[in-house]
DNA sequence: CGCTAACCGAGACGGTACGTCCCGTCTTTAC
DNA sequence: GTAAAGACGGGACGTACCGTCTCGGTTAGCG
């Protein structure tokens, strides 16, 4: 692949480059009703001929532009030296920090529109937050594993209960979740964290 | 008023009906990208002219036809003689099952794209969901009142722990909240429920 | 006719008159092309149903408009006691004064044009035209008749190069044709007038 | 500039021309007021918004049409070596034929009316006229200094009386003005052809 | 280091939907 | 009971993009 990727014209690297930049700015800003070739055209100067040439349609290349974000902000990234509930809040924090602001929770809505309509949207919409739920299921296992987290409790479900709140503030309501409610909200939904010596944690 | 609008001309009145029906099923079934002034005319048999006499434009009508929706399910519905828990449960259930299948469930992603990018549909959409959370909130305060929840239980967090879920499964994953699986994300949410003698618990 | 038109509503021979009038006016204004039957109601206050009960369409309405100029300015108007010749001269003169301004010149494009595609335009126009040079062709031919003009003159041909040159001026170039030329007009057309003796003509 | 009209897309030039054709054949049969883009369209196949892509308006295109007509028969064109009274039959013989029928003649009511309200078309119009009647009262110069024609006549002035006539059947009346009458027409305006001895005349 | 193949920009083209304006018909309301 | 008001279906307007296409002009990278 990499072989393969060398060889290609460097000119075509540069326009798909900086076409999807254009696309997913674009997308985050006026949304996907008023998402106009026209204008990541204009915004880019790659002409509309062009990005014609490297993606089929609208949809493909709003699909195409959004895999490129699928760069994982990295499963051990900070792993360190945590206790699994440390790993918890950090994964969870992570999360509502990137739904208070970036180009992915700008874009959200006009990603939800697509993949209600469109199989690539939509495949890359659920994979990429099935795989960030995973992180988070696989975290909290690991707690109940540790004895840090009460065995009774659901991972999936938990995790459902501790994105869900983010996501819900995010696109139901005028405001996002503050990540200063995260320690709040696992403690509601994970229990109170297992008193043996908690003052001795950090 | 309600004289005035008893001399409101019957055709207009019928118009505007049909064609916000129409608007709403056409919202679910292609979504806001394909959303065309076109079909509702066509698919309720108004003309093109006469739904512009009506909304000035394809957003406005989307905004007035989802505000007809605004009928609220009976906020103390079938409140009966249950219990504040049961009727938690009634309501995050009513979710789940609307959320399963719906008009409204349906037009969701339109709804929120439409909303990143329009005032009204914004408005409509924040308040909707606020008046649902609200029944919520108040039911897990009254069971708290109640000695049917712990009273360290933080009302406004809870009710988005239980919401959330059912929303973040509709739009970030292939598919729906099991309703059954309600009871479960209760207890998992707001503890388990006091049994005979709760003092045994844990 | 009479007795029929007293027993009609005043007001609708009221609404008749404002109408054609500002039917006329809007005419001369705006022309053929952007004649609205909106305007005419604007214009005359009657209001846009009240103008199809009484003509079906934009085109009879015209028509019938047209039919209320049809008062000749008297075919022996002011015939008194003016030679055959005078009697050319006045109406000729009568006719580049007419064309030079009045509504009917100012209508005379829009009357063309609907006269070229609807049978009652067409036949008030020819009719008009016709009448008004059948006066001309009748004092000519009386000129004849009387020695005032040579008797190898073809009358009807000769009052089309008189009548000719007035609405080639109007609806061809930029101008009208000066009434003061009239006089030179007729002179070229008919001849010299015959002078003292007329005998040494030829 | 040859070389950069040649540079320029023959598409471009393709539709132009078939739109041109097409606008000038649906303004001679239906008129201006009914003059449609979307009927010129269906007529040559070449869809509306390439039509408005090379003028930005109904009239603006009319205009434009005309204007391709603007190739004069030829002010010499077959001058020969007749008389300049055989030149002026000439072309007062043209212009009754023209009359009678061709795409101008029929679009005549049409351009009358567009040019009553219409810069560019006025302005077409008149000139076109004025070039044609350049020609015929140049001819009748000729003639006055050949001694063809009297020279009391004024050239102006008798290129208006033979050409009004032709222009006043064809507009005012229902049928169009003879061409076998031409000769009659001239004999009467310009006076009989000098005989034997034009010399002897005056 | 010059040739050739590819990419690039420009933009014409046939379409579709927009939102506007007016048509001619028809119904409802009010005087 | 008739006139005004105005809703209605319809159709053309002129605009904005769509996605397809054909052009020369430029540029990379192979020979």
């Amino acid at each position: 692949m990499t072989e393969a990727e060398d060889r290609t014209d460097p000119r075509i690297e540069r326009s798909r480059r900086v076409v999807r930049q254009a696309a997913l700015a674009e997308l985050a800003e006026v949304g996907y009703g008023r998402f106009t070739i026209e204008s990541v055209s204009a915004r880019c100067g790659v002409a509309r001929s062009t990005i014609y040439r490297h993606w089929p349609d609208k949809l493909t290349l709003i699909a195409d532009a959004l895999q490129t974000l699928n760069r994982q902000p990295g499963p051990a990234d900070a792993a360190g030296e945590t206790s699994p509930r440390q790993r918890v809040r950090q994964l969870v924090r992570h999360l509502a920090e990137a739904f208070r602001e970036s180009i992915v929770a700008d874009c959200l809505p006009a990603i939800i529109e697509a993949a209600a309509h469109h199989r690539d949207v939509r495949d890359f919409h659920h994979q990429y937050n099935a795989s960030r739920r995973r992180a988070l299921v696989e975290a909290i296992a690991a707690g109940i594993a540790a004895g840090d987290i009460a065995d009774d409790v659901d991972p999936a479900l938990a995790a459902l209960a501790l994105a869900g709140p983010i996501v819900y503030r995010r696109l139901m309501t005028g405001d996002s979740f503050d990540p200063n409610q995260v320690d709040q909200l696992i403690d509601l939904v994970l229990g109170e964290p297992p008193a043996r010596s908690p003052d001795t944690g950090c």
